[in-house]
DNA sequence: CCGGATCGGGAAATCGATTTCTTGATCGAA
DNA sequence: TTCGATCAAGAAATCGATTTCCCGATCCGG
């Protein structure tokens, strides 16, 4: 056995005892709450301030039936969409004196399932659940009964909240609408589509969005021209995409990608069969990632607003706390971020 | 009062009155330690199962004196570097059942600070202290006090052995050797190296390796040819340097850049003033951020190896719970990634 | 057949902070 | 002056899992 020289922490007995009173009444100068003599309280906040008495948080947590830390589940940290979320989150919880248990999906269902399987017994104080997959209808028992029994759950950039989820997200449809009117309105089209359609809520809305504007126009919807990327939202998939329309004969003005990572996998693939953006090819993409703005051309995109979410977030974790109603659905504009792409 | 509907939890004891036996018995079986008789065992099995028992984590930290959280301080988790590292320890944490507490310092001493005082009272795990800023030396008694109180604490990717924290890190002076001298036997040279040269132990360990290669190729250290970038390792910082050498006349072959961010911001500038990379100029970046290989030139740069690091990690807080001697030092190789760039 | 050894398992203590419970005391009104 | 009320503050219960501690029973060698 190593000679466990870890010096016992300092507990509520100890300042008690210093401060010559019983561990209750310590408790209730700490936390304020009933009256405490005004000579006693200075005695015992000396005591604590003198033994450096920081409350262990595993006996509050124990005690009060819930831990300090929220529990993030991200699609994807490597990826600046989730790791730019977090870090807003982070500091947002941060200041509310909570922690930030981070768990990282990588997609997998199976590592959600296995994570909310034991969230129950983790005593979190909130669970946000960040990822754009699409979450299979198998896992809706087990999210309501999180709910029911107490947990305050929210989805982070993907609507949940017709199936009894709270949700914070940015607008996509109208978004997407926006983007490709400018491209259509300043003579790009005709106009690539490359993205998710079909398995992504989020990517069926930019879609739409897509639609929307063409059909604002009076331009006809041609399918050659749309890109379904079964596939996440990266790189290769917009390289490809594109490849494969060049390689088909297809005629093109712009791409509108809905993500950035697809954008800047198409701004490689039109760099590499010649084409040059924006002069031959306009491209937009979707979320702002941080080095879109420092590639060459800087990427045009939607803006996404990460701080916004995190203060929704900190409103509805408030909320759930006080036994207010949280809002079922809370949307974040988004806005056209013109660099040199297009 | 909001209807408090939490059902509780099922505990140990709701186990026991199920298979007829105390608590005490019901925790023999869970944990495997002591005899317990096999059929009693089954029932005990049995009854944990149907009622779908989860012990509850907040007593077991309470009673065992730590938690099952590792946190985790990163300098910046948007930046590539740091997100996925967090990628990799989360998934390695997960594999040995641990939960990863994310904390973002956001390159702040103060926030350094403020963690640190609060980490005793929260039975973590272990703690790592991933930033590749220097860390004051006035931090060096809390630090050691950590570990005094039996804290499990690790560097990620500073060097801070030699200030009783082990660490796990890479190599850095010979990888940049390792570069630059690619770079001159390629007849790239003169070399421009951009990075932090002072007030960062990293960046003066690769830029040691900058001079170790011009000394080894009988090449004269030029002073216009360095760019200490004070600020972090980001785009403009590269951006600046290269520009600036520019404007000033210096002439060069190649860009050894002590980031890939920064490579890549001295790739937009060499892009604004009509230098082509890599017929005009090579660069190699430090690194390997994911899409270092989706630009175009794809960037050529030092690889990093997560997936060591956080074995190391791994086998440090095995170590630890272990009693076993940890090492002081870890130190992981890097090698020359060539993409097109250089 | 007996006494020490081994074994299975329940009762109770423990971890540390908070929240009842309770009691002694002070206060105010009748 | 006295009795219910208000109040400060200690003793003890509580949260739930684990770990002593201890007892009765079975075992085995002598």
């Amino acid at each position: 056995m190593p000679t466990a020289d870890k010096e016992r922490m300092t507990t509520v007995l100890d300042v008690a005892r210093r401060a010559g009173v019983s561990s209750a009444t310590v408790s209730r100068v700490l936390n304020g709450q009933a009256t405490v003599n005004a000579e006693a309280r200075l005695r015992v906040l000396a005591a604590a301030a003198e033994l450096g008495f920081q409350p262990n948080r595993m006996a509050q947590s124990l005690r009060s039936g819930r831990g300090r830390a929220v529990a993030m589940l991200v699609g994807d940290i490597e990826q600046n969409l989730y790791s730019a979320l977090t870090k807003h989150v982070q500091a947002m919880l941060g200041q509310i004196g909570l922690d930030l248990l981070l768990y990282n999906l990588d997609h997998s269902p199976d590592r959600l399932r296995s994570f909310l399987a034991m969230a129950p017994s983790l005593g979190l104080r909130g669970l946000a659940l960040a990822t754009t997959d699409a979450i299979p209808p198998e896992f809706d028992p087990v999210l309501q009964g999180l709910r029911r029994g107490g947990m305050t759950l929210l989805s982070l950039g993907q609507r949940l909240d017709e199936r009894g989820i709270p949700s914070i997200v940015h607008e996509e449809q109208a978004a997407g609408e926006r983007a490709v009117r400018f491209l259509i309105e300043s003579g790009r089209h005709p106009v690539l589509f490359v993205g998710r359609v079909t398995g992504s809520a989020i990517g069926a809305e930019r879609y739409r969005g897509y639609r929307a504007a063409l059909a604002g126009a009076g331009l006809p919807l041609r399918r050659e021209l749309v890109f379904d990327t079964a596939t996440a939202y990266r790189y290769s998939a917009g390289y490809d995409a594109v490849r494969r329309a060049i390689e088909a004969g297809t005629g093109f003005g712009a791409v509108q990608a809905s993500s950035d990572e697809i954008a800047l996998g198409a701004m490689a693939a039109l760099h590499d069969h010649g084409r040059r953006v924006p002069e031959d090819v306009a491209v937009i993409g979707f979320g702002n990632i941080d080095w879109g703005a420092q590639m060459r051309p800087a990427l045009t995109t939607l803006s996404v607003h990460h701080d916004a979410v995190a203060a929704a977030l900190r409103s509805a974790l408030e909320n759930a706390e006080a036994g207010t109603e949280v809002p079922m659905l809370t949307s974040i504009g988004r806005s056209l971020i013109r660099r040199a792409s297009a």
